[in-house]
DNA sequence: ACCTGAACACCGTTCAAGT
DNA sequence: ACCTGAACACCGTTCAAGT
């Protein structure tokens, strides 16, 4: 609103128009992310987006690319690769979780910016290291990261939706042990939500099939 | 447009309006639903469907579980569990795909309708009959579904926007040999897709992973 | 009880007009 | 080259008024 507190004008450009929407995201989600919204923090209008945008996908792929930048390989370098794997994996994640909404854009987003290029490279080298075949390798940094993603977006919904994790409790609570005697007999260990030890428990499987099996024989006839 | 050729009225309903708005997703995608579309199509004015919606968060719920009441198990009862248990999930998976949009309704929608208990249900007994203990097999029909989901929403983004793959094949065309060279090595393979080879490849490793890895510590401690 | 038109507060995108 | 206001064609949701 005081326009005379900034220097002048704020000179618009693609990384501030990027931090901007990644500050709405973070504050207000998925569904408080506009572009009459980023054009108005900038103090300008939404037409004046479009000089640095092509439409909103693109500020939604420059997003998820940007916030990728914070994803970073762990320091120390005498570790084994399936710890260093890992750590890659759950830092993809907190920069996932940090931003309500952030998980399910990367899954509307088909990701080709340096970033994203940056962690491939990175996943692929310790899939390698942990023996996975080539073919294994390549499809493994899409399973890993497109789990990771996937719970991300999971757990987004129980967090914005609110009352998410309330309507599953009840829905399982209440089945009939006539009508699904195993849901009825397993609904404590469906409704137990540690989601640390699901991820950990869940990658483990990932990893170990992604180094340990076999390559897909049409993957093989398809080269 | 023709008011006469329908019978007086047509009576609203939830069912009228949950299938119309499948009927609008399977043409035009999820951009192409609304509430006003839907109500257009049933020649009435969106503030009408309020009486039957609590609001369109919930008419994608609906949708979802009524989409998922097409997901049926295999017909013939002798076979082995993993043979039902993937043509099950092939079966969700198909009903995904029909629909554009669908796996991204499914993605941010926690579902609890009773086509979801009755798959749980069925996916628990197969993992059972695999072995799994308890508590992976609660995790695992997690696990699945949101496997499946996923690779559904992502393989819709590359239908969608049309032109990704190609995006996607250039943007790992170029990579440089010196700053990402197992990218560059790899990038044949990153970039084939035979997406029932990859489907067909990850469902065993999750399955194997599921009947056969330890359950998470954490887990148990948390009954 | 069910339906409706109009209104409210938003969207993304385009474009002629300004500097 | 960059910015802007106004316009266009949409949204979800509410509400008073109708039957």
């Amino acid at each position: 609103v005081s326009r005379r507190s900034r220097p002048a004008k704020a000179p618009l450009n693609r990384e501030a128009i990027v931090s901007t929407a990644l500050d709405i995201l973070e504050r207000d989600g998925l569904a408080g992310l506009s572009l009459r919204r980023v054009a108005t923090a900038l103090d300008t209008g939404a037409a004046s987006l479009y000089v640095y945008l092509k439409n909103l996908n693109e500020l939604h792929a420059l997003m998820l690319d940007q916030a990728l930048a914070e994803v970073r390989p762990l320091k120390g370098r005498g570790c084994f690769w399936r710890d260093s794997l890992k750590a890659l994996l759950l830092s993809y994640r907190r920069v996932l979780l940090k931003r309500r909404g952030l998980a399910h854009l990367a899954m509307s987003t088909i990701a080709t910016g340096p970033n994203s290029l940056r962690i491939w490279e990175l996943l692929l080298r310790h899939l390698r290291d942990g023996g996975a075949e080539d073919a294994n390798a390549a499809l493994g940094v899409d399973l890993l990261t497109l789990y990771v993603t996937a719970i991300v977006a999971e757990q987004d919904n129980w967090r914005t939706s609110g009352h998410g994790v309330g309507r599953v409790r009840k829905a399982i609570s209440a089945v009939s042990e006539k009508q699904f005697p195993l849901l009825f007999a397993l609904k404590d260990a469906m409704l137990s939500v540690d989601s640390n030890g699901r991820l950990h428990w869940a990658l483990d499987i990932l990893i170990d099939g992604i180094v340990g099996s076999k390559p897909p024989l049409t993957q093989r006839a398809a080269n």
